[in-house]
RNA sequence: UCCUCAGUAGCUCAGUGGUAGAGCGAUCGACUGUUAAUCGAUUGGUCGCAAGUUCGAAUCUUGCCUGGGGAGCCA
């Protein structure tokens, strides 16, 4: 029976027959006998083969082996002579399923850049850092699985396609059966929307939230958990057309209740993968960041600071810093004010609350003063927003006057008025980027390479 | 989308007007335990694309394409 190389690794004992199957990354040959590295994705570290001249067919198989080769291998487990590893197998055979033209392979027994990997998308999840990358990511999605799962949360499926195009959440890309060569006008020359699939404008979801909010109101606490996108023409490290998001919503909770969720909710992440991943953290502590380790630590043993947006204000015209763009009341934090207050005053997450009413979306709920609302963004060093989230507003009477005051027309919202109408109840929740906790957790830059096969703009092609 | 830097061998880069270079990789050979193996030799090019300036362009000019960093938008 194949075992797992992880598992091997971890468990296996001296003159155990095993039988492993992975890919070769690298192979060493001596006079008389070779030895071949195999990963199978399980870990980070391979398992060791020797391979002596006396099995069957050595001098061909040992030809048709290199970096990229996939290898089924059978022996016998034996402490190892050498240096860095516990066990190795000692070969009896070795089938080897599909070589790899070292002349022509792309991926070489050295360091590549991350931009180059990106161009080999198909193969670039062989390497040790993208392995990690997407082991950890496992991890990170099963830790959020399995602390709403522990608190009695339920996992809801929001659609992706959509009719809402007025929630000013960006832009939208468009899904259509109509046929673009020949699009069917209306009398006054624009699309006939009434011709196409679903009779009216659709598109791709930029947010589950609303949904999840209708979804709250029947099973009190809800997540969802999936793609969600952006036609931006963003060009950024932190941006990406295709993302993940997590969304909890929470009836019956208020904004402080939605900070304590999402800082236990990070907490849990990151101890998590932590305990499930310890050589992947290692990695990207020793190769990629060297405070990966240090600020997971800080993560879990440190209360996250929180301040009020005017404190945050406040702040940052009393810091000796020049700032790029000026600090003022009623303009959105820019990055480098948020990196300020996330990397060089506080040096761990700062959560942010009770931003202007003007700079945030209508169904955040309206505080008092009606010059603020109750909105909340965790703002991670390096990294910038993670969280945002808000405590949403029920009144439907304050709902509907933010929804005119925006432009909006309260028609479009039936619906979700509807909730305020029947049953409404105080309400939040937050939304998390999914690539950007992975981000986070394992130092890695750019946001492109802790999801397998990203899009931006102009970028499809695996 | 804006600002900025870059594009030269499979990869990472040097070369700033006069014969196209290095390291790594790959290939071949040596080596009785290697592990980014080591040592020796060999191999390697539409200098991003197009036009222009010049006796002569990888090098200077213009346009376009692609990528990095920063910004905006946001998660």
């Amino acid at each position: 029976m194949t075992r797992r190389i992880s598992e091997l690794l971890r468990t296996g004992q001296p003159d155990e027959l095993v039988t492993i199957k992975g890919w070769v990354r690298t192979k060493r040959e001596q006079k008389g006998f070779s030895f071949i590295e195999v990963n199978d994705g399980s870990s980070m570290a391979g398992l060791q083969v020797v391979m002596n001249a006396d099995l069957p067919d050595y001098e061909s198989v040992v030809k048709r082996l290199s970096t990229g080769a996939s290898v089924e291998v059978s022996g016998v487990l034996v402490p190892s002579p050498g240096k860095g590893q516990r066990i190795e197998v000692k070969a009896d055979s070795v089938i080897v399923y599909g070589e790899a033209d070292a002349e022509t392979y792309p991926l070489q027994k050295k360091r590549h850049s991350f931009e180059f990997l990106r161009e080999i998308g198909h193969l670039r999840s062989r390497t040790n850092t993208l392995g990690a990358v997407f082991r950890v990511r496992n991890a990170c999605s099963m830790a959020i699985h399995q602390f709403f799962q522990e608190q009695g949360f339920i996992w809801v499926h929001t659609p992706i396609l959509t009719a809402s195009d007025c929630e000013g959440a960006g832009e939208m890309f468009a899904v259509t059966s109509l046929d673009l060569k020949k699009v069917p006008l209306t009398e006054n020359q624009s699309v006939d929307y009434s011709k196409d699939f679903f009779g009216k404008p659709t598109y791709l979801t930029v947010s589950g939230q609303l949904e999840a909010e209708i979804m709250a109101t029947a099973f009190s606490n809800v997540y969802t958990f999936g793609p969600t996108f952006r036609a931006e023409n963003s060009n950024t490290s932190r941006h990406l057309a295709e993302f993940w998001m997590v969304e909890p919503e929470m009836a019956f909770c208020d904004l402080e209740g939605d900070m304590d969720l999402a800082e236990a909710f990070l907490k849990y992440i990151f101890s998590y993968v932590l305990e499930k991943c310890p050589e992947d953290m290692q990695f990207f502590n020793d190769r990629i960041d060297n405070s990966v380790l240090t600020t997971a630590e800080n993560i879990i043993q440190n209360e996250f600071e929180r301040v009020t947006y005017t404190k945050a204000v406040e702040l940052l015209l009393k810091s000796d810093r020049t700032f790029e763009y000026p600090v003022e009341w009623g303009s959105d934090l820019q990055s480098e004010h948020e990196r300020f207050l996330a990397e060089e005053l506080f040096k761990k997450p700062v959560i942010v609350t009770d931003y202007p009413t003007q700079i945030k979306a209508f169904y955040m709920r309206l505080n008092e003063d009606e010059k603020t609302v109750r909105a909340m963004d965790i703002l991670a060093p390096k990294i910038g927003e993670i969280i945002g989230g808000s405590q949403r507003e029920e009144r439907l009477d304050v709902l509907e006057r933010r929804i005119q005051a925006q432009g909006l027309d309260v028609k479009d919202y039936w619906w979700y008025l509807d909730l305020r109408r029947y049953g409404t109840v105080p309400h939040a929740g937050f939304g998390l980027g999914f690539e950007r906790l992975v981000q986070f957790m394992t130092g890695m830059s750019n946001i492109r390479d802790v999801i397998p096969f990203p899009r931006t703009p102009l970028n499809v092609e695996f």
